[in-house]
DNA sequence: ATGCCTTATTTCATAAGA
């Protein structure tokens, strides 16, 4: 069985080199980050012509996420409990009933496939660690342990898959010195990686296919790719179930190469 | 080394990304 996760930057932008990748990389399951469309506009259609279930949850222009699966996709959870809203300024996300609290951003959807329970996950980015999005970042972490603790108690097969947004240590940035006082390297976004591991979740660091450093993301400005100067921030943590099964792991960065790709490359995993 | 930002929208400018 092959698993992969992709942040496609706009799925709908994305729409040929993802097809094009999905006949080509054949995992069962896929999923994938900042789809930049409503679940309504997600390109169902041509994705279930592929053979793939799909589960989406977007709601515009920021953010999304969505799971294909062709080995099955029940389950569904659009979110997790608690899952918590930005509360800061501008006040751009839609009200709920409760006064003040706003409607969460579309950053997880879950589904059992092929017998494994499957998350995708798009960590808020943080800005700076100045920043109201910063201490959202965190307490968004703390919800998702929350309930990942809770679903371990009942699953032995699942997989926390995504962009975390979280450089997990020193090796995984192109260069350290230039992150000093950025978010993606503090030690509480780490320790809020590292929350997860304690769970029992495993990181399954991909080969990296150039170069010693498996980076999942490369900006797009100034050449950043090219000179290979990335971030892995793109992960999968697998129970040691999951895990035991690990046959290979890659950044697929051919994926990066050529016209109109995502900033991120795919991230795949085969299991027995 | 596979190229020197890209996206959707409140569109010809802006906010956000990491």
């Amino acid at each position: 069985m092959r698993l992969a996760t992709w942040n496609v930057n706009s799925v709908r932008a994305r729409l040929p080199r993802l097809l094009e990748w999905l006949a080509e990389a054949k995992p069962d399951i896929l999923a994938l980050q900042e789809i930049k469309t409503t679940t309504a506009l997600f390109p169902s259609a041509e994705v279930e012509e592929l053979g793939y279930e799909v589960a989406a949850h977007g709601d515009g222009r920021w953010n999304g996420v969505a799971l294909l699966s062709s080995v099955g996709l029940e389950h569904v959870s659009l979110g997790f409990p608690g899952e918590p809203s930005y509360e800061g300024e501008p006040a751009e996300a839609p009200l709920i009933d409760e006064p003040g609290l706003r409607k969460p951003e579309t950053r997880a959807v879950g589904a059992n496939c092929g017998g494994i329970r499957v998350w995708s996950l798009y960590a808020p980015n943080g800005r700076t660690p100045e920043s109201a999005h910063y201490a959202y970042k965190l307490t968004w972490y703390a919800a998702l342990r929350t309930v990942l603790e809770a679903e371990l108690s009942q699953e032995t097969q699942l997989v926390a898959c995504g962009d975390f947004n979280v450089a997990p240590t020193d090796d995984d940035v192109w260069d350290p010195a230039q992150f000093v006082g950025s978010t993606h390297v503090t030690p509480a976004e780490r320790q809020a990686l590292a929350d997860l591991r304690a769970l029992g979740l495993r990181d399954v660091v991909p080969t990296p296919m150039k170069g010693p450093h498996p980076y999942t993301y490369w900006d797009y400005r100034a050449g950043m790719f090219p000179a290979n100067k990335g971030m892995r921030i793109d992960l999968v943590y697998a129970t040691e179930a999951v895990a035991a099964r690990v046959e290979g792991a890659y950044v697929d960065r051919e994926a990066r190469k050529g016209k109109g790709p995502s900033d991120h490359a795919p991230v795949v995993v085969d299991l027995s």
